[in-house]
DNA sequence: ATGATTTCCTGTAGGC
DNA sequence: TGCCTACAGGAAATCA
């Protein structure tokens, strides 16, 4: 499932080969998938892309004329750079003509847990999701995290997980940065100490920048602009390796379910203290 | 107010 | 082999 790693990944393809490209038409949006903005899709006009911005997992395409494309990949999402001769399957939700019409960006979903939205200039401000994001862990300062980790008495994986606290995190990427960290994810997030939080702040942005150029993780949904597949699977030491032995003790991987999702740890590594 | 639970959706894996 | 069910999960909504 999509997260910064792959959303980053994205926007870097972006950036390399529609920025600075004109949008030129809305060729297909089904509608339950649009979510929000529905009411602006009339008022789409012909624009170049001048910047792809990320915040979390949301990539936000801004437009020469103020608008602002914004998207969500959701757990089975993938944006595709695709020739507008080859062929578009029921699971592409939107289709962007690009220039002169050669090239489309579709959003595939077969899930259909992302979304799409358009929004015209003054509207982002008041999108809550996006304007209630906590900071990117790459921004992270460690006195910050502190402070988040320390008001709060949840599991610390449902607080990484919580995008209003730090914005970007998912499944994998919880589950791999608390295994590097020794932190079990049941933890309570007020008993991580002023040392372990530190060491979070600098392992999470290490596991990120790995996980980026190795250009994201395709265990299910996941694609790279161009379809190809990203890397970092083959480096995950607990996320998916339930019963596999421990890459650090060889102690068995276990898994749980914490905040109704699928957890991954070392009971050995990862103590519960 | 806070944290836990439910809901949306469909392809895939596993069981019989 | 083929059918059926359970499961996967990001984020909003709802519940306790």
């Amino acid at each position: 499932m999509p997260e910064l790693p792959e959303v980053e990944t994205v926007r870097l393809a972006l950036y390399r080969n529609v920025v600075g490209k004109t949008l030129t038409c809305i060729l297909h949006i089904r509608r339950d998938y649009i979510r929000f903005g529905e009411r602006n899709l009339r008022a789409f006009q012909p624009a170049i892309l001048e910047r792809v911005e990320r915040k979390g997992k949301f990539l936000c395409l801004h437009l020469a004329s103020g608008m602002a494309l914004m998207i969500h990949l959701g757990m089975s999402g993938r944006l595709l750079l695709e020739p507008s001769t080859s062929p578009a399957d029921h699971h592409n939700h939107v289709r962007i003509s690009v220039d002169d019409g050669t090239w489309e960006i579709r959003q595939r979903d077969p899930r259909r847990f992302g979304f799409f939205a358009l929004f015209l200039p003054g509207e982002l401000e008041r999108f809550t999701s996006w304007i209630t994001l906590g900071p990117d862990p790459f921004e992270l300062q460690p006195k910050r995290f502190y402070a988040i980790v320390h008001s709060s008495r949840r599991p610390i994986k449902s607080l990484l997980l919580d995008q209003k606290k730090v914005a970007g995190l998912g499944n994998i990427y919880v589950d791999e940065s608390l295994h590097r960290c020794k932190i079990h994810p049941l933890r309570l997030a007020d008993s991580i100490t002023p040392m372990e939080a530190q060491r979070y702040v600098r392992i999470v942005k290490r596991v990120l920048k790995e996980a980026i150029e190795q250009g994201g993780t395709s265990t299910n949904d996941y694609r790279h602009l161009d379809g190809t597949f990203g890397a970092f699977q083959h480096w995950l030491r607990v996320y998916h390796q339930e019963g596999k032995a421990c890459k650090t003790c060889k102690t068995k991987i276990e898994k749980i379910v914490l905040a109704g999702r699928g957890t991954h740890f070392c009971p050995n590594c990862q103590p519960l203290m």
